[in-house]
DNA sequence: CCGGTGGTGTGCAACGTTCTACGAACGGGA
DNA sequence: TCCCGTTCGTAGAACGTTGCACACCACCGG
């Protein structure tokens, strides 16, 4: 009150050329050797400034019983005179942090930005933020990313496509609530949110048998060290593709090499030299598509007159005009909220694992049609 | 030692299958009511296993001086047994987390993510970890974002293209080192790392110069509120275009929508109605460029014989074969390494600010050719 | 007038870590 | 024998927060 002067510059607020004016509160070494010795204002600070116990603000802060208006107002007010903020560590330390960490393998990898918005969107809202980390796409690694995670004190986790042994989630899982993305198989001690790979799969399988394909070949990614029926989204895929074609009375033709362009490319290469080539490529992802479009492209194959391509993931090149591609969307932002809504649940005491699966969705596109004649 | 057989399985070592099998150290809340109450393992817990106090397990563990051979042995056994890791957010409390904050605008903006791998490889071997937060496109979310990291007790921030003031990035750098990518000119309290947009928008100027074309546009994307000389890259794309093509003695022709497919497009069919349609678009972010090439196909003009197309940014997209952009490309993975490096610097004491600029490349595809002689 | 009984506010012990003091033990020189 | 220095180990006070346990203060009914 009798210091206004000294707060005047801590005040927030619109100024006219529209830039938000705030004042940052900023953290400091504690050593407070670092430059300019601006101390974080802290729950003492405000205690002082607003003449009451630490516990009354804590109280106010906390939204906790017994807190008169009055101290209500002058609590609050001297939060907002100061810019307090408190320090989710020390929180951490005793309740929660409300912190919700996200690992994902790579930032690159197509989907997995639009999951992670998702789970931005439905946490927006509430008190928890995310944070996000990368793990890679090997074990060792990404399990050293949760557990950089679990080491910030995060209340949560939400791990998607771990390359992870079931039984080291199952014990993470056990002592924190989680979340595991795109992988079958079930689990005890933590939900999963998964595409319904096999479905998506039959679903494009059935679009190309109904355009009169017979001779399809489906192009997949190395299984990895997963055992069965813990599987990733690749495998699932693989399955759908082989059951599919088997109740159309076809024969199954998969050829493994990965989901990249690089992969796509070697596994059409291979099955142009087949005996009797595909009329039809079914990419396990639509990056692989890409590559398969390259190769047709150096054969002189018109696409889809001569060949068609499908893909899956329905990822943002795919859509563009000179690409559209025929693909599968398995709507990742669908599956981003999905899975910060289990976590949620969780996070209030829920403890019986739910597996909630999302439907994937057929996007047909200019690179099928039906077989030409000349074989 | 006396109980091994209760450490059994909290030993990590790999299985048979190839599964990394470590055993996780799970946090847990403060209150114990969740779960199973598999407390989380601390430091009183090791120095109890070791038989030491918990001042000798923090020595060892800061390798501080003053610990004989036995005791570190004695010490580092203890942890190994029960899998201690030390809670980041309580050793932040009295000295640093090791922890530096990503903001960044938004995952599905193309060259970002490519920055953060560049960060994360930088950061690997050293002891900080990273963590992300997205802070979307305006500057109130960015804010609160950044805060949030603040309050997590990062060490230091990379800031990812921030539509912030600036005075309130000097007021945050004042207190937290600080770097920021893609924000053109200068600072006091930060470091900055910058693309030559300027240099890159030349480069392609002058290619296109050099091709033979003399009516080129050019699509911008809005300025935003940021006041002079602290401009965004799309801003510093457009003035170097603008500088170049006076330079060339020709007139420059700016079309202002946004750097989306919608927008290139909408900007092309624009430049397509004027009385002397261009020879050549210069789409001032490859994600417009696609949206060219569409409002081009609906035409049908073919590219490069009729139009000639470029971007810039050289997205992943833009590699594809059906797509072949001409276009600038700006290393985003050079640019997170310089920012992490700086950050790092930064940490160990320096204080004076540092603005690197990443040359630009020109990489010429297939959608850039000379005019055709029929204006 | 006295003993409850709510309603408000505060004191203080955690939480897991770091790091400054300080103490104990030992060896060596005078 | 005494004193000093060195080396190694420990006590304990922070750090910023929460939330239990309690104190104080009406007010009310008997």
């Amino acid at each position: 009150m009798d210091n206004s002067s000294a707060d005047a510059d801590l005040r927030g607020d619109m100024n006219s050329s529209g830039e938000w004016q705030t004042q940052p509160n900023v953290a400091q070494a504690a050593d407070g050797s670092r430059s300019s010795g601006t101390r974080r204002v802290t729950i003492q600070d405000v205690a002082k400034e607003a003449r009451v116990s630490i516990s009354a603000v804590s109280k106010v802060l906390r939204d906790a019983y017994g807190v008169s208006p009055e101290m209500r107002a002058k609590v609050t007010e001297a939060i907002e005179r100061l810019g307090y903020r408190p320090q989710a560590g020390a929180r951490a330390m005793r309740g929660r942090s409300y912190t919700v960490g996200v690992m994902l393998a790579a930032l690159s990898h197509p989907f997995q930005p639009e999951i992670v918005e998702g789970i931005t969107d439905e946490l927006e809202p509430g008190p928890y933020q995310e944070i996000l980390i990368t793990g890679g796409l090997a074990a060792p690694r990404q399990q050293r990313s949760i557990e950089a995670l679990a080491d910030r004190q995060v209340d949560g986790l939400v791990i998607i496509t771990p390359e992870i042994g079931t039984d080291w989630l199952e014990r993470l899982g056990a002592g924190l609530p989680a979340v595991v993305v795109a992988r079958h198989g079930g689990a005890v001690h933590f939900d999963t949110v998964v595409d319904d790979d096999r479905g998506g799969a039959r679903l494009m399988v059935d679009h190309l048998v109904g355009l009169g394909h017979r001779n399809i070949v489906h192009t997949s990614h190395p299984t990895g060290s997963l055992k069965r029926p813990f599987v990733l989204s690749h495998t699932a895929r693989r399955d759908g593709y082989v059951a599919a074609m088997k109740r159309h009375g076809l024969e199954p033709d998969v050829i493994e090499t990965s989901y990249t362009e690089e992969g796509g490319y070697l596994a059409a290469v291979e099955a142009f030299d087949r005996p009797s080539p595909p009329t039809a490529i079914f990419a396990g992802a639509d990056i692989a598509a890409v590559g398969v479009l390259r190769a047709a492209e150096e054969r002189g194959l018109r696409v889809p007159d001569d060949l068609t391509v499908t893909g899956y993931d329905n990822i943002n090149a795919s859509a563009i005009g000179r690409v559209a591609l025929t693909t599968i969307d398995q709507s990742g932002h669908l599956t981003g909220q999905m899975s910060a809504r289990l976590l949620l649940e969780r996070l209030s005491g829920r403890t019986q694992p739910v597996h909630y699966v999302v439907a994937p969705r057929l996007v047909v596109r200019a690179t099928s049609g039906v077989p030409s004649r000349r074989r």
